[in-house]
DNA sequence: AATTCGGGGTG
DNA sequence: CACCCAGAATT
C-alpha cells in the first residue's frame, strides 16, 4: 500500500476543513436529522440544483409527505405538481418509482448501505454516497460539482471534470482523504467549503484556511481550476402551441414521449423547423382534430414567448383558439388531449412556459 | 464516451 | 451572454 493511499499523506486537508465546518457553515433543515427518508428526499431536490432554489421545494415535500408510504400513496401528478418550476422532471418520477418500490419492497425501509442504495431508481454515486454518509456514517466520500473543484484546486488536478474518466481520478483522491472517524462530517464540510469559501468565480482565497497547502493559490491558477470542457451549442426549437378553448373549458394533454417535459401538461402542439408556419397550416390542423371552427376564432396576434433551457432554446407562440363545439372523442383519443377547468388546470403539473402563458392569460 | 434530461442565480 | 449548481439515465 503506498503512503497516498492514506490519508495521513495530506493531514491537512480534513482537519482543515473539519475546523472551518462547525464555523462557518450554513443551518440547513437536512442537516438536523438521520431519517434516510428526509435525505434522500433533499439529496435527490439538490441534484443539479441550488440550495436557494431546492430549500422551499425540500420544506414543501417534506411537510407534504412526511413518510415515504405518504410520498408512495400520491398520484403521479400530485407528485410532479410539487415538483414544478424545479427542472430535470425524471427526477420526480424516479424519485416516486423509488418512494413506491421501498414501500412495497423493502416494508419501508431504504438500503442501509452504499451498494444497496445504489440499486435505487435516481440514486447515483454522488447521492449512494451521500445518504450512506449522512444516515448511516458509512465512510464513502462524495463526489459533486463543490468537491471536483475544490479537489482541483487545492491539489493541483488538471483532469476535464466534464470527462466520465476524470471521476477516477478525483474519487480515489477523496477516498484517501475522508477520515474513518467522522465520514460524514468530512462530507458536508468539502461541500458547504465549495459552495461558500472556494466558489466557481471569485473564491474568497484571502480568507481561506487552506491558502498555504492550496496548488492552485501557491502558483496563481485558481482561475485556471478547475479544467472543463464546454458543452456543446444548444439548439432552437420552434413550437406553435394551440389553446384550444370551448365554453369554461381548455384542452391540454400530458407529455409522455422521449422528451423535455416529461410527464407535464401542455397544449396541442405543432413543432416546425422555423418560427413561420402559415396561419391555413394551423387552422388546418384544429380541423384535423375536429374542430369547428371560423377563421375570425383564431384570436391574433398570437402570444410569443422564449424559454431556454440548458441544452436547447423554445420559440413558442400560443394561439388562442375558440371552439364552436367540443371536440369529439375520436379527437381526443387520437390527440392526447383532455378537457379541463380553469380550477383543474392550475392543479396540473405544467412546465414554466406553460405557467408563465397561463399566468399572463390571467388564469 | 457522449447526450439528454430545467430552471434560476450571478458576473 | 457564459457559467454552474449537493447528477443520473440512456445511448
Amino acid at each position: 500500500m503506498s503512503s497516498l493511499s492514506s490519508p495521513l499523506a495530506h493531514p491537512f486537508f480534513a482537519s482543515a476543513l473539519l475546523d472551518w465546518y462547525p464555523r462557518h457553515h450554513r443551518d440547513l433543515p437536512w442537516r438536523h436529522t438521520r431519517d434516510p427518508y428526509a435525505i434522500w428526499l433533499s439529496e435527490v431536490i439538490l441534484q443539479q440544483t441550488r440550495v436557494k432554489q431546492g430549500l422551499p421545494y425540500y420544506l414543501d415535500f417534506v411537510t407534504t409527505y412526511p413518510t415515504v408510504q405518504e410520498l408512495a400513496a400520491a398520484p403521479e401528478d400530485e407528485v410532479m405538481r410539487h415538483w414544478q418550476g424545479l427542472g430535470y422532471y425524471s427526477r420526480a418520477r424516479n424519485m416516486h418509482h423509488t418512494a413506491k418500490q421501498v414501500t412495497s419492497d423493502f416494508g419501508g425501509q431504504f438500503p442501509s448501505s452504499y451498494e444497496g442504495l445504489l440499486q435505487l431508481k435516481g440514486v447515483g454515486q454522488y447521492t449512494a454516497a451521500a445518504i450512506a454518509s449522512f444516515a448511516y456514517d458509512e465512510k464513502v466520500a462524495v463526489l459533486d460539482g463543490n468537491v471536483y473543484r475544490v479537489l482541483a484546486r487545492v491539489f493541483g488536478i488538471s483532469a476535464d471534470i466534464a470527462a466520465p474518466a476524470s471521476r477516477k481520478v478525483f474519487q480515489q483522491l477523496a477516498d484517501t482523504l475522508i477520515p474513518a472517524t467522522s465520514p460524514a462530517e468530512f462530507n458536508q464540510a468539502i461541500m458547504e467549503f465549495g459552495a461558500i469559501q472556494c466558489t466557481p468565480v471569485k473564491p474568497d482565497c484571502l480568507f481561506c484556511p487552506l491558502q498555504g497547502q492550496c496548488y492552485a493559490f501557491q502558483h496563481g491558477m485558481v482561475q485556471e481550476l478547475p479544467v472543463k470542457s464546454k458543452a456543446k451549442a444548444s439548439r432552437t426549437r420552434y413550437f406553435h402551441y394551440m389553446v384550444l378553448r370551448y365554453e369554461d373549458t381548455v384542452y391540454l394533454r400530458k407529455r409522455t414521449d422521449r422528451d423535455i417535459w416529461q410527464g407535464l401538461y401542455d397544449f396541442a402542439l405543432t413543432e416546425t423547423d422555423s418560427s413561420d408556419l402559415p396561419p391555413t397550416d394551423l387552422l388546418d390542423k384544429v380541423e384535423a382534430l375536429g374542430g369547428k371552427l371560423d377563421t375570425s376564432s383564431v384570436e391574433e396576434p398570437a402570444v410569443a414567448a422564449r424559454h431556454v433551457l440548458s441544452h436547447q432554446k423554445v420559440e413558442a407562440r400560443f394561439h388562442a383558439v375558440r371552439l364552436q363545439a367540443p371536440l369529439s372523442a375520436a379527437a381526443l383519443a387520437a390527440t392526447g388531449l383532455q378537457a379541463f377547468t380553469q380550477a383543474e388546470i392550475e392543479q396540473l403539473p405544467k412546465a414554466v412556459l406553460i405557467s408563465n402563458y397561463l399566468e399572463r392569460m390571467g388564469f
